[in-house]
DNA sequence: GTACAAACGAGGCATTAAGCCTCGTAAGTC
DNA sequence: GACTTACGAGGCTTAATGCCTCGTTTGTAC
């Protein structure tokens, strides 16, 4: 599917471009992420299909781009002093985004295409918008949580559980879930070691 | 894509089918789920078109069924006495099946498409592989840790950050990370609760 | 304001896979 | 040995890809 070729730069009207990136967003939600084309999102955007070619290689990278802000700033959750309401809270608006936002639902195919497509998966992983706002989080708690690892690390272990459970059942975990494994992982970034 | 109809039972041949179920599997591995088409899985196993599609619907059931045996065997880890030491030793295994191993690439190419296609994710949903592998370790520890909760949850909580670096990240978590990470579960899991 | 160049909408094109159809043939059953 | 069902082969319609060429528009240089 895609070639080699980066394509750099933009549509010359910003207005065209917000056509496209609306256009891909709604066909997402509204026929789902296989039967969207890039024939259908020019169409809809009312542009010629060159224009799309022209500045975006796949249907992914534009999707991407349609909704990385959205889904950044779904997933800016409020500072809360207690860090376990901290992480709780974000991982609970995580379940949410995941399942029934429109951005999360594209970042679900994403990362389901970046399973199929090496160039896809290299898009999002510079992308890893996911990490980003987790970082965001993590940081916040790091004041109290000297032993934290690597922040990817952390990201994995913080939002893996839920992320899983998303990708493979369409469910969010409860509560007093969340609240147990925000809880354990806290205990053990505070002290000095968790294992052996 | 994939219609209504389910299709039942298998081809005349059981050498056929080994045949395609086989052609799916290299051709996995040699041009990647994108690239592997029902033409080429037939053209590969030396058999009608109509035949695929009289059997199945999608690439995907075929792969599910070429890959599920292979799936289930290579997650059954031996039993060890210490429930740490246990579930430490599955995720290792599962680290470097969703890695490495064909079935374990098949396996990410399926929950892939299940992002995509609501019929590929009900099929993995209902044949749900990793699960069905994780409650088995998980059934050993049981013993142990009287206050674990719903199969599903722990299945999630367990396997979660594995799977979530390797779908993100192609990464394995470093043996440490694991080791904290089980330990963490055990404790919860064996004493009455670990959160509010 | 006029000239120029780049991007644009439109749509034609070759290529390719999906999925259905119909052939004639090869198995298994009674 | 007749009947039935699956089979391989491949033709077909439809549709998406990605490239191409047409005018035409638009933003910039003079």
């Amino acid at each position: 599917m895609g070639s080699d070729n980066a394509r750099i730069g933009r549509p010359r009207s910003e207005q065209a471009r917000q056509s496209i990136l609306h256009a891909a967003d709604d066909l997402l939600v509204d026929v789902g992420y296989a039967a969207m084309t890039m024939k259908g999102i020019a169409e809809r955007a009312g542009v010629g299909r060159q224009t799309l070619y022209r500045w975006w290689t796949t249907k992914a990278e534009i999707l991407l781009e349609a909704t990385i802000d959205d889904l950044l700033e779904e997933l800016t959750t409020p500072a809360e002093p207690d860090p376990v309401e901290d992480l709780s809270t974000y991982l609970r608006a995580l379940g949410r985004f995941l399942l029934d936002d429109p951005a999360g639902l594209a970042y679900r195919a994403l990362v389901g295409e970046a399973q199929h497509d090496p160039a896809v998966r290299d898009l999002v992983r510079t992308a890893d918008p996911l990490g980003t706002s987790a970082r965001a989080v993590l940081d916040r708690v790091r004041r109290t949580a000297p032993a934290m690892p690597d922040p990817a690390l952390c990201t994995a272990h913080l939002v893996g559980p839920v992320v899983y459970q998303v990708l493979t059942a369409q469910t969010a975990l409860p509560d007093t879930e969340l609240r147990a494994h925000v809880t354990d992982l806290v205990a053990r970034w505070s002290t000095a070691t968790g294992s052996a």
